[in-house]
DNA sequence: TGGTTGATTTGCT
DNA sequence: GCAAATCAACCAC
């Protein structure tokens, strides 16, 4: 089922650790496709990495709106990025979702992806969005009643603290020491260990 | 208004 | 290991 509002109003680093294992779905015409989220990383207020850094613009106006919504972005030309809006409006705080384990419409998600090992298909924040078939139109769309959801599972696994690595993020230039990338421990669909 | 830049992925050396 | 692909948004002039 769809998680509360109060669950992404909290601060970034916890609604981050917790939507480890929780589930991220797409209904749309062509069919459902859902995975398992294993990797995540926090992008913070005051934090150089964030596109939010500099102020609120165009790119990142979504950032800036009500917790529980998606940030989607275009990178490099060519690839899209899903976050998930957290803390309060206008914070400027936001978790990115880095990997999925595939669960729902694997085959689907195969012929987006073009190919057929499950390892490839969403190990990465690039390859989980075409994977959904996630496009920019989903940005700043609710989480919680929109075409894009996140959803706790039907039996949530007990996640101890240990269960959970805390590690630097990838990808970034600046404030690379910060430790904001969080994944789940021996999961073998995270982008990289 | 033009030059620069990525929260990436893929394929080739 | 490294570079190309590819473009909208951003920022300095």
């Amino acid at each position: 089922m769809a998680l509360p509002a109060a669950f992404y109003e909290r601060d970034t680093v916890t609604v981050a650790k917790n939507l480890l294992g929780c589930l991220l779905v797409h209904c749309e015409e062509t069919g459902t496709t859902a995975g398992r989220i294993v990797e995540v990383e926090a992008y913070l207020r005051g934090d150089p990495a964030a596109h939010s850094y500099r102020g609120e613009t165009k790119r990142n106006s979504a950032m800036f709106g009500p917790a529980g919504h998606a940030y989607v972005y275009r990178i490099y030309g060519l690839h899209t990025c899903v976050n998930v809006v957290t803390e309060t409006e206008g914070a400027g705080e936001a978790v990115l979702v880095r990997a999925l384990e595939p669960v729902v419409g694997l085959d689907l998600m195969q012929a987006r992806r073009g190919t057929d090992d499950p390892l490839s298909l969403a190990s990465g924040p690039g390859k989980l969005a075409q994977a959904l078939g996630i496009t920019m139109d989903l940005n700043g769309t609710s989480l919680r009643d929109g075409p894009l959801q996140v959803r706790s599972p039907a039996n949530p696994p007990e996640l101890r603290p240990e269960d959970i690595v805390q590690t630097t993020r990838v990808g970034i230039t600046k404030a690379a020491d910060l430790p904001l990338r969080f994944y789940l421990k021996g999961n073998r669909y995270v982008s990289r260990r």
